[in-house]
RNA sequence: GCGGGCGUAGCUCAGGGGUAGAGCACGGCGCUUACACCGCCGGUGGCGGAGGUUCGAAUCCUCCCGCCCGCACCA
């Protein structure tokens, strides 16, 4: 006997320590059938489960339990990332507090602590993943720094270096000053700052007493400055270009050149131009040739190309002493407060600065063009669609990709330097001594690139590195390209695009056919949760109180395609209540030893209830299909959830109870098989989104019957199994005791009494029906009895129109008549109001003319019914009245 | 500035050319041994606004308003 409340917290470990056991979440490695695969995006090790993994976790496990049971080969291959920055900065917090630091260390000892660290807490998304139900192949569970990809992410460097795909250039970086490293432009916060903007006066050379003006955010960088530009056509300063300004504190002369970047009407038109740190002055240095003088150090502070009053001080310190400076100079023209968006390192905080330094670059815009095609050719396909849009409008404009980081947790470089500076790439190095004998033409010494690889590049070989590349292993045959990619629109850019133009050109081929894009999980009111906001929600904790199976189903139903997920607790608790309304039907059916015969035949039942809940469990089987294959879990939520709770507990298991416990041994039977038999496929097609509870119900009420749900086959029902009569008779039953409760309530008769049914005017077909649902229809509109009425309605009745059928409810003098003339003259107004829509559409010559004729057919059946349940209405209130 | 999304019941959201839906919330009633994490009944909106296409529009098109998100950007 179950319990009466189904307790997760009992179930959930036992049934997921069986399924792993059983080795079940691995590859069925059947020959003939159809592989499927997915790539896990992999979680950070510092990681803790939040909410967008419960979502995005939870979509990838519900497909992959749908495949497994479809009869696919079906690997989901799990892994974590190394997550340079993150990981870096969560050990190097951890030895400040012991007060060590990694620079005393060296790089040795850091990385050892930083490999403990990972063995000792690294695990805990891995093992919150379990608690959620994920189950991935974690026998192939990998880490991006493990020896396996370690290899693959060397050998990518090495063959893109080879083909001059992966380059060292001297560029502008978005610099972090806090973490000392390169980050890439998407690592970059634009965030919104109230600044100022000074006017500043630069003298004219050779004009005594005029000054050019310019407005600058930064006037530190002024030290900096190489130049001066204007717009070529702006009048003001037609004269001045090819001439030069001084520029203040330092004493360097500024050709002043025209240039179309410069937008004339902001501040004062003319721009300082600082080519060593500012993005858009870079370009309009080398267009004209000015040079670059870079004036800042890697921690921020003035370096000695600054005057050395200002040396050594940070920038912000830097930017008040020039500001004062200036002003004793009298060349602050004017000082204006300015609204204005400054670069944030994501991870520190901090402004960036635009830096000039040597780093590696990936010639992305190369690698785009074949993953540009390949979306365009639908090789593949992004869902919901639009975002391929967004894909497109990146790809289009793609930047090199700056891909060395001044950091020690991760890939180290594979390039080594010789006493010259030239760069010798090489597997190992070894290979790179070799490439250096074959230059200098004897051994000399090498150094290494003491820099590490930017974490979205191993990342990107993550669909094929995980799979054995370089090695050409069995699983890369056979799993790639993979089949669906299911992550965040956030990182399209980062992770997406990569694998794309990674996949296509090491493998030849596409990492995967479609990309399902899910949205953001928000709070309850639509904000982004955020521990600083203080609004987040720990998705373990609504496991703990609700189940897994409640949180899985709650997040499924609430994502629609191509839209943030509101969630509170409250969508949690309506699924937890449901899970529990199929504990109980579970425990009814099994009160009344329901029990699956293998033998039965959903075609042959006779019962009309019974043909009617096999043909809705086919039509429910067949949606909830229909909708996983459109990635619509919200659909496939919703179909369940109404089909087990309305459908079949409200009314297939009341209308059932008759039949279970009457004197009919064959209607016991067949009631009981098909009780057995819907239910065995709600648990099927339960499973793959709520596979807790299905699996232990299942091994409760038919265990022995064809091992664990989580590889039985996935329901594929004929819709022949849908009997039109059945239907039709269960629609009228339905609607009957509908039609009856609700005149009861309304006209505020006590549930306890027990009232006569009788009818009048109805059809054999009618009448045949109430006798077979006698006993039902008795049960759940609390009635005395059913009887056949030769006249039309006496006085003192309740009376309710069902078709052609008029039933009425003697209540005796207890009726209040008023009401019940009321109730009834409410009813008949909204008929006519309905015949006046049907008959005006009739009467419509262009209707009649050009709508479909099943649909104008239609609109007369509809009028011809309302008419026949308006003249028995008018019948009944002229009794009454 | 470019691109995208959204605006439907008190709230969260489905629907997407042919009688407006769900969950939650709310109100009333609780007879009914699967379930009070329950049952029954009920009210609520005419689908942001304006125009157009159509026999017919919440659904398609155009414009407008409001909110949101990317990307680019003013030194």
């Amino acid at each position: 006997m179950l319990d009466k409340t189904y307790r997760p917290a009992e179930v959930e470990e036992r049934i997921y320590e069986a399924w792993e056991r059983a080795g079940l979440f691995r590859p069925a490695g059947r020959e003939h059938a159809r592989p499927f695969c997915i790539m896990m995006p992999p979680p950070n090790v510092t990681g803790s489960l939040h909410m967008g993994h419960a979502l995005t976790f939870t979509i990838q496990d519900t497909l992959v339990r749908w495949h497994r049971m479809r009869g696919e080969d079906v690997l989901w291959q799990p892994g974590t990332d190394h997550a340079g920055i993150a990981t870096q900065m969560v050990v190097e917090r951890k030895l400040a507090a012991e007060g060590r630091d990694r620079r005393q260390m060296g790089r040795e000892a850091f990385l050892a602590e930083v490999w403990k660290w990972k063995e000792e807490s690294g695990g805990q998304i891995v093992r919150q993943l379990r608690r959620l139900g994920a189950s991935p192949d974690w026998r192939r569970e990998r880490f991006t720094l493990d020896p396996g990809l370690s290899r693959a992410v060397t050998e990518a460097f090495v063959r893109l270096y080879d083909e001059g795909l992966i380059y060292r250039d001297k560029r502008l970086v978005n610099w972090d000053v806090a973490l000392q490293t390169a980050v890439s432009d998407l690592e970059v916060q634009p965030i919104e700052v109230k600044g100022q903007l000074w006017y500043i006066r630069y003298p004219v050379e050779g004009e005594p007493g005029r000054f050019l003006v310019v407005a600058t955010t930064r006037p530190e960088t002024m030290l900096g400055d190489t130049g001066i530009a204007v717009h070529p056509e702006d009048e003001r300063y037609r004269d001045l270009i090819g001439r030069h300004a001084i520029l203040p504190l330092v004493g360097r002369r500024l050709p002043i050149v025209a240039d179309p970047a410069v937008d004339p009407t902001f501040g004062t038109g003319a721009v300082k131009v600082t080519p060593a740190h500012d993005f858009t002055d870079f370009e309009i240095g080398r267009r004209h040739g000015l040079a670059l003088v870079s004036v800042l150090d890697e921690r921020g502070r003035l370096n000695d190309n600054a005057p050395e009053v200002f040396r050594g001080l940070d920038r912000f310190e830097a930017r008040r002493r020039i500001v004062e400076e200036l002003e004793r100079l009298g060349l602050v023209d004017k000082v204006e407060t300015h609204l204005h968006t400054v670069p944030h390192g994501d991870r520190s905080g901090t402004p960036l600065e635009p830096f000039l330094t040597d780093q590696w670059y990936v010639d992305a815009k190369v690698l785009a063009q074949p993953a540009i095609r390949a979306v365009e050719q639908g090789r593949t396909r992004f869902v919901p669609k639009q975002w391929e849009n967004t894909y497109f409008d990146w790809m289009h404009n793609i930047q090199p990709w700056c891909i060395s980081r001044q950091l020690w947790w991760g890939h180290r470089i594979p390039a080594w330097y010789g006493p010259d500076g030239r760069i010798f790439v090489g597997r190992d190095e070894a290979e790179a001594r070799e490439r250096a004998r074959a230059h200098y033409g004897e051994e000399v010494p090498l150094e290494r690139d003491p820099d590490v690889l930017d974490t979205w590049f191993s990342s990107a070989l993550w669909p094929f590195s995980t799979l054995g590349w370089p090695e050409r292993t069995p699983e890369l045959a056979r799993f790639y390209p993979t089949d669906v990619l299911v992550t965040g629109f956030d990182i399209i850019f980062f992770w997406v695009a990569r694998m794309m133009m990674m996949g296509l050109h090491f493998m030849g081929d596409v990492p995967f056919r479609d990309v399902y894009i899910h949205g953001l999980v928000r709070d309850e009111r639509g904000q982004k949760m955020s521990k600083t906001k203080g609004n987040v929600i720990d998705p373990l904790e609504l496991i703990r109180e609700y189940g897994a199976d409640a949180l899985r189903c709650a997040l499924l139903a609430s994502t629609s395609q191509g839209r943030d997920v509101r969630f509170g607790p409250g969508r949690v608790e309506g699924f937890r209540n449901f899970v529990t309304k199929i504990w109980n039907a579970a425990r009814f059916l099994s009160l009344y030893e329901v029990s699956l015969d293998p033998a039965f035949d959903p075609s042959t039942g006779r019962i009309a209830l019974n043909r009617w809940i096999v043909g809705e469990t086919a039509k429910t089987a067949s949606e909830v299909t229909r909708a996983l294959e459109g990635y619509r879990f919200d659909e496939a939520a919703r179909t369940l959830y109404r089909f087990v709770w309305d459908t079949f507990c409200d009314w297939w298991v009341e209308l059932a109870k008759p039949l279970l416990t009457g004197e009919e041994e064959a209607v016991r039977r067949e009631t009981r098989a098909t009780g057995a038999w819907v239910f065995a496929h709600i648990l099927h097609l339960l499973h793959p989104m709520a596979p807790f509870v299905s699996e232990e119900l299942w091994q409760r009420l038919y265990g022995a019957a064809g091992g664990m749900l989580i590889v039985r086959p996935w329901p594929s029902l004929s819709l022949e199994l849908v009997d039109r009569e059945a239907e039709a008779e269960l629609g009228w039953l339905v609607r009957t005791i509908g039609a009856i409760r609700a005149a009861r309530t309304e006209l505020n008769v006590p549930p306890a009494a027990r009232l006569v049914l009788r009818h009048h005017g109805a059809s054999p077909t009618t009448r045949a029906r109430l006798a077979r649902h006698e006993e039902a229809i008795c049960r759940l509109a609390r009635l005395e009895r059913i009887e056949r009425e030769p006249a039309p309605p006496s006085p003192h009745s309740l009376v309710v129109v069902v078709d052609e059928t008029t039933f009425s409810l003697p209540v005796g003098e207890v009726i209040d008549l008023a009401k019940e003339r009321s109730r009834l003259e409410k009813e008949l107004q909204r008929l006519d109001a309905e015949l006046g829509r049907l008959d005006a559409k009739l009467a419509d010559p262009g209707f009649v003319a050009r709508a479909p004729a099943e649909v104008v057919e239609l609109h007369r059946e509809r009028r011809a019914e309302t008419l026949e349940r308006r003249e028995r209405l008018v019948e009944a209130l002229r009794r009454i009245a």
